[in-house]
DNA sequence: TTGTAAGCGTTATCAA
DNA sequence: TTGATAACGCTTACAA
């Protein structure tokens, strides 16, 4: 391995100089960097980052810690953090926590001792567990508050009500939720929103709760029949791909979309406008949200840049949403 | 930050004993090493892994090069790679490339700076730079295969083959075949063993060449009218992304599917069977290959392991294909 | 503008 | 079984 001082040897000068010649440029006589950046580059010199990391007290790198990779929603944050942290020169360190609440903690902390800073998307870990992180290094939340916890989160309330609007408009007077995981903070604050705007800001709207599931496809199959009982003719999913299961069920029982039923989805995934019908959904950045997390982490801002970024949703409408009984179309 | 010095002095060892303590127990008297976890623990103590990395050599950590974390089939692989990883106690650098052959070399090479050992997926660059690579640490290919390096790759012939086999025993004689991108070393595989399946196992089976496509849902919708136009009656696609979008374009012009046209896929991504007709496709299994590649890369093996691996692909046979002209079915 | 030298926090060698 | 002590490769005062 050729190391700076092979290199600062070769170029005749101190290894101080070399280092100087590689990473602060312009303090070094031109002629001087020119031979030791050339050397560098003959003997194929590549800087050992431990040893950086080590005389720094920085290792250039951030943690990225998420429920699951292969969720769609996930893959696209995970996509704008590795842009951004690419932009500003900083590697990215994975870990998957597999969805499992209990391993999440352990996970973090590992993951805190080799990075800047670590960016957790919608951590399902306690609130003492997160703040037992935080004081290991620097935290930044997706996807959920907690404290005074830096955090890039959406504003869902007014994706929720959007959906309200609309599907009262076209004439829904009873609406189902199908609802996330208990242990989601998120749903919790999508269910507030619906009793709030259905109590207040909307004329005889009822809202039916058709309980917590996990967010994947299976449970969207078996809340189907949930909601086809409860009378609700529009139902509101935590996620989309409880909404496709939702349509897939009521469909193979011949219940028709959005004719007999409209549905409504949340985040607006790749396949969301693949379906069939293309599913009326709230898109939620995800990639920005990343990409505002590792903003967050890094501190690109002045030093009191704002430690809480919340994100504009926006409701899309497709055709799993139709016409109410109370509707005049159809 | 408290360092081990500080958790041997207050433990009344020195820094030696402490770092022993920690990482070889059983070289330390049991009372010794005992006092020293507790006041580590008390301490909260965390080991500086720059500091482990620059001395013993190896950071602990291994790179995961994709072209894009938001396909489903390298979140898989990505999956595999943090299971096995974790595991075998090392953490995974990530980074997209954005499907920039360009871009590929430059960022695996500075994430090879920080790592063990690099796992490249689906690599578009030159065999040069891939030797480039090698040269700088080890590196580890999965879905390509090229001159000596250790490889993971997929038995995709044979899955081309039971799917052509599928079609001409339903009655298809006149397959189109929608590809790849034309830099992706898959795409030639199969198209060799397009033309040698259609040349030599199977009777009067004609291969129509749709051309190359971007491998996306859109390259699809836009193939769909080329492979209606060219008189084939089934259709091969590069992916399943690529055959949903032949199959929605079908759709939207009243081509029935299966019936007038059986359309398969390649991957067998978590969308193909939720797809309208669910889809056969030729399932590849991503995340054990994921996991393959951590193993060659960390050689868990005896010392001359083997340095590839060629994982078997399962045909899925579901509801998009059906009987052709020749069949008896209908 | 350049060089000397002192760390950075661990691990590992060699004696004791 | 333990303790000095020397690396590991780089950065950064401090001097020159």
């Amino acid at each position: 391995m050729v190391t700076l001082r092979d290199v600062a040897r070769a170029a005749g000068v101190s290894p101080a100089t070399a280092s100087r010649a590689l990473g602060n440029p312009d303090v070094v006589a031109v002629s001087t960097r020119e031979r030791v950046l050339r050397t560098a580059r003959e003997l194929g010199y590549r800087a050992n980052q431990a040893a950086r990391a080590l005389a720094t007290g920085n290792s250039g790198m951030i943690g990225l810690v998420l429920p699951d990779i292969e969720s769609p929603f996930f893959a696209s944050i995970a996509k704008g953090v590795d842009a951004r942290a690419r932009e500003l020169g900083s590697a990215v360190l994975i870990a998957d926590t597999e969805e499992d609440a209990a391993l999440e903690f352990e996970i973090a902390a590992r993951v805190q001792e080799r990075v800047e800073g670590v960016i957790l998307c919608s951590p399902r870990m306690s609130r003492a567990h997160l703040e037992e992180l935080a004081a290991l290094g620097p935290v930044v939340l997706v996807n959920r508050e907690a404290g005074g916890l830096p955090s890039v989160s959406f504003d869902t309330p007014a994706g929720v009500r959007e959906a309200l609007v609309l599907l009262h408009g076209l004439g829904h007077r009873s609406v189902g939720y199908v609802g996330g995981p208990r242990s989601a903070w998120s749903d919790a604050e999508r269910r507030s929103t619906l009793d709030a705007v259905a109590g207040l800001e909307v004329d005889g709207l009822d809202i039916v709760d058709l309980g917590h599931h996990r967010p994947v496809f299976s449970s969207g199959v078996a809340a189907a029949d949930a909601a086809a009982a409860s009378g609700a003719t529009a139902v509101l999913c935590y996620n989309d791909l409880v909404a496709l299961g939702v349509i897939r069920r009521l469909q193979s029982r011949g219940i028709r979309v959005p004719e007999d039923i409209s549905v409504v989805g949340f985040d607006d995934i790749p396949f969301a406008t693949l379906a069939a019908p293309p599913l009326t959904t709230v898109a939620v950045p995800w990639a920005p949200a990343g990409r505002a997390a590792v903003d967050l982490l890094l501190g690109t801002g002045r030093p009191q840049a704002p430690q809480h970024f919340r994100l504009a949703v926006d409701l899309v409408v497709r055709d799993s949403t139709g016409a109410g009984p109370a509707g005049n179309a159809e």
